[in-house]
DNA sequence: TAGTGGTCTAGACCACTTG
DNA sequence: AAGTGGTCTAGACCACTAC
């Protein structure tokens, strides 16, 4: 048959067919030919189109499911992912209330300027940028100041950002990014630490001096795997709570 | 077909063929037919024996496979899991060293004693028992005391460690539970939070008065989920690393 | 060489969502 | 009712492991 004849003709070694056909369709994706939110088309006609069995398409898309890229939907379709939603760095506080709502934090934009790139951040980014946007703000709970953050993103990819007032900053910056400058994050890693706050840190977050501070250090990552974003987040580390299962 | 008839036969709602081999096949793990380490029939056999196609049987294991209950090795078989191997506290923290090697840490046990069993930890174990054991030890690196931990067991499941000498117990508790008390560890899960050290504690770890200490309370299950162990670690915060994926 | 799990096919039917 | 993903069948062949 077709679908035979055309695999013994391509007898790469330590490959799949679903695996290729994985990296057929993610290819598609970053061709921004199927957009974040979109529907994919049904597996059935992709099956079809590339010729395989429809068991082989459902394990190549299985495999982007996985990797967090695709979203399934019984009875609607396979989507794009939007990507995360943010907010995500409370996860690691109590702050007294039983349970953060996604409402809750709202933030106060203390510095927001552009940089040249420091030596540090140079290699993390894609194709080596010279400038950064550099904001920290101050995000509040309850009116108190609870945590401190820098962002650091890259220009001029995220040009549109320094024309935009302070103001009119969002709480969350995923879907501000994704909005205003069309980078859609789809991964990120925290790195955690304690350290000492400085007499400043300690300052504004209305702690004793030498009070522990929690850091969270995050990068963001597009689509394609490439860091966007850099984060730090400070606050107290006694506020720190963290319920994670053991492998 | 047989196994139509008995498909409608057996018009459960909610569940799936391959959901119901996942159960039945767990049941034999835990009834101890097929003991940690062992492996289990061909996939093909079992497929045979349980009157199902191929595919189905190998998405119910598949299932086993995601919650670690079993393991499968290409061309070898598929074995049921022997379990943690344990020693995994060590990952949140630097202690200097570039890498915890597995053989580093040396502990000494300070306290060995049967109590009774404390009311918040009366519901945590399976059985309510009415005591347990408790062992204090002290965990060094190069010689340096770095963490303190407490272990709590239930009694008399764990009645061979009574009698075991502390210069017996091993570093990595899973493995001696697993030999002694035919105990298999399967999953665990880490609590963490920060808090200031008591005088006793940042001097049995050689660290100034109110240090900021990291606590690790890690609650042990077994292979039917039932917790088996509670431990609580301590160590200088100011050590502590964690890198972990958003989602 | 025999036996295992992994891949793939070509269907059928079921369960869910939407107009 | 139409279209989607989810389940299941009954095979064939391939890749890996151990004897």
């Amino acid at each position: 048959m077709t679908a035979k004849s055309s695999r013994s003709a391509t007898p790469k070694r330590g490959t799949t067919r679903h695996g290729e056909l994985a990296a057929l369709l993610k290819q598609r994706v970053y061709a921004g030919e199927w957009k974040p939110g979109a529907l994919i088309p049904a597996e059935s006609e992709l099956a079809l189109v590339y010729g395989v069995a429809l068991g082989t398409m459902r394990q190549a898309i299985q495999t982007l499911v996985e990797e967090k890229l695709l979203l399934r939907h019984h009875g609607r379709g396979t989507m794009v992912s939007r990507g995360l939603t943010g907010n995500t760095i409370f996860r690691f506080f109590r702050f007294g209330a039983a349970l953060i709502s996604e409402d809750m934090p709202t933030a106060r934009i203390l510095v927001k300027e552009t940089i040249a790139t420091p030596e540090e951040l140079v290699t993390i980014f894609e194709n080596r940028p010279r400038k950064l946007l550099l904001v920290e703000r101050c995000r509040m709970i309850e009116g108190l100041p609870r945590l401190l953050e820098k962002i650091w993103v890259p220009l001029p990819a995220f040009s549109a950002l320094t024309r935009l007032p302070g103001t009119a900053w969002a709480d969350r910056l995923y879907p501000m990014y994704a909005q205003r400058c069309n980078v859609v994050v789809l991964k990120a890693s925290d790195h955690l630490h304690v350290r000492p706050m400085a007499a400043a840190e300690s300052a504004m977050l209305e702690l004793k001096r030498g009070n522990p501070g929690l850091v969270v250090r995050r990068r963001s990552f597009d689509i394609k795997g490439h860091c966007v974003e850099v984060r730090e987040a400070l606050a107290d580390a006694n506020e720190f709570e963290l319920e994670m299962p053991v492998y």
